[in-house]
DNA sequence: GTGCTCCGTTCGACAATGCTAAACGCTATC
DNA sequence: GATAGCGTTTAGCATTGTCGAACGGAGCAC
């Protein structure tokens, strides 16, 4: 396979870098951690500057996330064609469940969180599209591991953090968790990835019947489960709404 | 002044054009409209194909952009220090004025928004963060241009383009609203971006006494005007969000 | 079914660019 | 006042990015 081009490549890791923890770094803490000369880390900054990937703040010279990946990142959101189609029905379901919804497809070794309709009530709820699940704990990734082969090197790949004291970090345990979620339709998460937390997820498909995302609901354990399980109704309306999303895809139904 | 790296420049022009009209474009329409040889454009999205920030359609072989974007977006808004010191301001004027609040920072040729609190009733609203807007007819586009050098030289080189038949074009008169926005600390927007919808914005000052962005509200002018004028209690409540977020940011109060 | 056009992809030669050591001016610290 | 380390700039050079040519494949017209 051909090589990639080495300052595209140091541009994304350095956008990666400034994306990590701290806020804003300085020339000389980027150039160290990428392994690059002060000149090359400044030649590849004062680019992404002028094209707006990346800010410089005049008082301490440090850099920072510029804003047109904020533009360009939201740009992306409004040609999603996964997205698109399942707005209308991800409202839909967000009402007759009364609980949180989420769209997530597979990106590097997670789950992206494309899609977000607030829990219908008056709480305050913050905006989670853009962030990033595990693969291994949510329902949302192991809908996605168990249908995507990519998406399931990915997951065997990653390190599996026990979230909770219900996180199922085993391998095996796993593949058949994995099983599971292939002979049903669906993937539950109930409390691994967070404590009082329950959800469940089910695949999307498009007009080859390739795995492209999940849609899933996520709520308070009191509220989304009875006698320890999901409840029947949650899991045939998730359900409901993934096959609806895939047919808007052109995906044939069986 | 040095030259910028060309291969980085040429990414980002590509990243915009996918970020143009086409959801999608083919590796020889990318190539003939930033007049690079194919196998340039080529290497060019492998490249960002691998880091994420491109993504190829499997079936037509087009490009489009990628999830990374996405991820890095959101990350800008996550570390972004005016929109986490506004965040709760915004809350508070969205409930006591009853309309939506946005807050917008200067980005290339027009006001990207940062935040966007819906307004506080039932209704179906869509999220308009990151967004542009235009400089010579939002209020929150007056404002900057009003209190920014670099926004002002932005409104003067663009094009003014009347949305509505009440938008001011001429440079003149333009100049004049800036001197009135500069008087009295805020600007409006009376039908002048959208006919039936009216808006004020009053700008956000740092530590340095440096305008970096600006806060406004905007709704029906059946709401928020009265006998054709913004209700002074609209203005006085931007305005007090306004100074309240820019103490936040270590300016001092007059 | 055949021929044609244009697609995305690959390869290798080569010239232009990106890389970097060294030096600079500036600021903060001691 | 001296020192350290910051971001920035310059010039030389080696490596990389560019691109012409060719390829296999898909779609379309006849």
């Amino acid at each position: 396979m051909a090589k990639n081009i080495q300052s595209l490549e140091r541009a994304a890791a350095m956008l990666r870098l400034l994306a990590g923890g701290e806020r804003r770094l300085g020339l000389s803490d980027i150039a160290s951690s990428l392994g690059l000369a002060k000149a090359t880390a400044h030649g590849i900054l004062r680019t992404l500057q002028h094209e707006g990937f990346v800010e410089q703040d005049p008082g301490s010279g440090r850099y920072q996330l510029g804003a047109e990946l904020l533009r360009l990142g939201t740009t992306y959101l409004d040609v999603h064609e996964l997205r698109a189609r399942a707005l209308v029905w991800t409202d839909d379901l967000a009402r007759s469940s009364g609980e949180a919804v989420y769209l997530g497809v597979l990106h590097q070794h997670g789950v992206l969180i494309v899609h977000h309709v607030f829990r219908p009530d008056d709480s305050r709820q913050v905006l989670e599209v853009g962030a990033m699940q595990p693969l291994h704990s949510t329902a949302l990734g192991k809908v996605l591991a168990a249908t995507d082969p990519v998406a399931h090197a990915e997951l065997v790949d990653a390190k599996r953090e026990p979230f909770t004291a219900r996180t199922v970090t085993e391998l095996d345990e796993i593949e058949r968790t994995l099983d599971l979620t292939r002979a049903q339709g669906y993937a539950v998460d109930n409390e691994e990835t967070l404590e009082g937390v329950a959800a469940v997820a089910a695949p999307i498909y498009d007009r080859r019947r390739l795995a492209v995302g999940a849609v899933g609901i996520t709520g308070a354990v009191e509220r989304v489960c009875r006698d320890g399980e999901l409840r029947p109704e949650l899991i045939a309306a998730v359900r409901d709404t993934a096959r609806s999303v895939s047919r808007d895809l052109g995906a044939k139904p069986f």
